[in-house]
DNA sequence: TTGAAAGCGCTAACAA
DNA sequence: TTGTTAGCGCTTTCAA
């Protein structure tokens, strides 16, 4: 009746103890293959566990090493591409190390990140990698920077902090599509970005810029001012976050009196309501309106006329912040504070000249 | 240089009694809100909580409660958007009930899923949501249930095992999809799924068959033998894996002398690569051959022609996963033992009529 | 309502 | 190489 099921009561190191004939430090010595134990007791001890069917209780292993084997990640949206895929870079690197992952989705919501980061705090985990949602309020970060375990950034550097950050640099490569873009005759130019307002945006002129949308505007500016002009901030739009919204953006950008001829998206969810709004505008690609966006997703090749993307190594930025934080946690020689990955403009066929503007010039 | 800075040691329970000049047990009861606290006692502790900036450790809480608040989930691939949308569904509903989320990723291969329950299992997380590789080695599984601690299946059901599964009836809709391919005149329909081969597909005759892949194949052979026919064997894929695999099968299905004319793909990655191969085939959809996919992923919409596809409600599955999860650690009221979601066939135009065949009938 | 003291399951000093 | 004895930080009897 209590032979083959182990119902409810859990067998521990006391239980292997005594099974085995040693004492419970022996047993725990080879059951956690630490310290110096005899062959023989150790084979013993081991039969015990097998027989019956000992498992460790982590927590509780935990609760004396100071060591969970956890990883905490904070991203702001599991169903963005982006993060699952780094995700996947994440949780593939880490399980390499025996690194299991808590993985805590705030909505882009400052608010649900610091709770998710205190959360994280609170259960110990060894270290945690974040996506923060803004550079402004980081108080939350710097707790867990406090709490003297090692936090590693995705995606987003805040200088002020001293973490390390894992990221593609973003500037050169908007330079060069906006001005493949304006080489293309556009000038009316529109960028769709899903990060709140004031998150990111308002460090324009000071700090480093080390973030995706600073760093995709600073290099859309530079590619106007290297034409000779100046970029079109009145199509430039920050805000969008859920679909309605950003129907309304690209409506409005494209549907005003002086309307973008091109539209960036900033990521691939942003990418597809922008390309529904222009499906339901009966709007062509790219003859009625050129097209681009951030993230190489399969898809994108697939479309009619696939589209010209940025891609960037989403996989390896993954893996690379799990690797750093990982080297700070097991104590190994760490890389630079701002790990930088490169993107790569894929040319395809969803840009093409501005249509004639119907009178003037 | 230790007032604001609150590095290393951690603040415990005895430190806030210390401050608060109350016993450690008055202390950790106010903190904890659980046992009788005078008004007075209550305020002080906070206060004393507050100041010295405690912040309890979950680990040894958990330890003595039993109760981790935190919920493990293994998936095959989060990369899968049908996966990574489920999870959002999860960890939106654990949020609102104060749990977190572990996820492991296996790549579908079991004996990783194996490692990844019993890892949960010995983090003590309070119960499980699981979608199996396999319904032929499920020791693991078994291993979960004689824990003692909840487990619920997602997208498959394994009946044997006794316990819940929450996911989307596939036959009917099957039926429904394979009945339209061969009312616009196809009776060569390919299918191409990515569970490996004989992880599911063995019990064509027996058992309940409530997973996606037999109930799926279920009723795709009712639809052939409905209309006096019987299924294209040669032409369903179990295999399929990663990319390469994928194009082989669907070169080999679109080029072999008696070719499908239609294609089913199992999931929305599935789908990428089928769609990706016929357009390097330089092939047509639908004048050259018709295309179906399951999951409605947004940017089968946006194809031209667009996608018809098969759509469940993956965000749902997962809440409910998560739901009826919740209500077995909470000793609630629980649902019964397969809860079932509805899919609908989304037509839109990438299905037309076969072309005709070169010559005969 | 309070406090002292006994665990939870494990690791880690310290002796033997 | 062993065993004894303390803890880790918290909850939870049990008396007071």
């Amino acid at each position: 009746m209590s032979s083959s099921s182990s119902r409810r009561r859990d067998v521990t190191v006391a239980d292997v103890a005594r099974e085995a004939r040693v004492s419970k430090a022996q047993a725990a010595r080879a059951l956690g293959a630490y310290g110096a134990v005899s062959e023989e007791v150790r084979s013993r001890v081991l039969a015990a566990a097998a027989a019956l069917e000992y498992r460790p209780n982590e927590l509780a292993r935990s609760m004396n090493t100071g060591r969970s084997n956890t990883l905490g990640v904070v991203v702001g949206d599991i169903e963005n591409p982006f993060f699952s895929l780094a995700m996947r870079g994440i949780s593939d690197t880490a399980k390499t190390e025996g690194f299991d992952v808590i993985l805590i989705n705030t909505g882009e919501d400052v608010a649900a990140e610091a709770e998710a980061v205190r959360v994280l705090l609170d259960k110990r985990v060894d270290g945690m990698i974040v996506a923060p949602a803004s550079h402004l309020s980081v108080g939350h970060l710097r707790d867990a920077v406090d709490s003297g375990r090692p936090l590693v950034l995705l995606d987003r550097q805040i200088p002020d902090l001293g973490v390390d950050a894992v990221m593609a640099k973003m500037d050169d490569i908007s330079f060069t599509a906006v001005t493949h873009l304006i080489d293309s005759g556009h000038t009316r130019i529109g960028y769709v970005s899903s990060l709140d307002v004031g998150s990111w945006s308002s460090g324009q002129g000071m700090g480093l810029g080390l973030n995706p949308v600073s760093e995709r505007l600073a290099g859309m500016r530079r590619a106007f001012h290297t034409a000779g002009m100046s970029a079109p901030n009145d199509l430039i739009r920050l805000s969008a976050g859920k679909p309605q919204p950003i129907r309304e953006i690209v409506e409005e950008l494209l549907l005003c009196p002086d309307p973008a001829t091109a539209i960036i998206a900033s990521d691939s969810l942003i990418a597809l309501e922008v390309l529904h709004t222009i499906q339901q505008l009966e709007m062509r690609i790219p003859d009625d309106v050129s097209f681009m966006m951030y993230d190489d997703m399969p898809w994108a090749l697939l479309m009619t006329p696939p589209i010209t993307v940025v891609a960037q190594p989403v996989y390896e930025i993954g893996a690379a912040a799990a690797k750093t934080l990982l080297a700070h946690i097991l104590g190994r020689p760490v890389m630079p504070e701002t790990l930088v990955f490169h993107s790569e403009l894929l040319l395809r066929g969803s840009i093409g000249s501005p249509k004639k503007v119907t009178e003037g010039a």
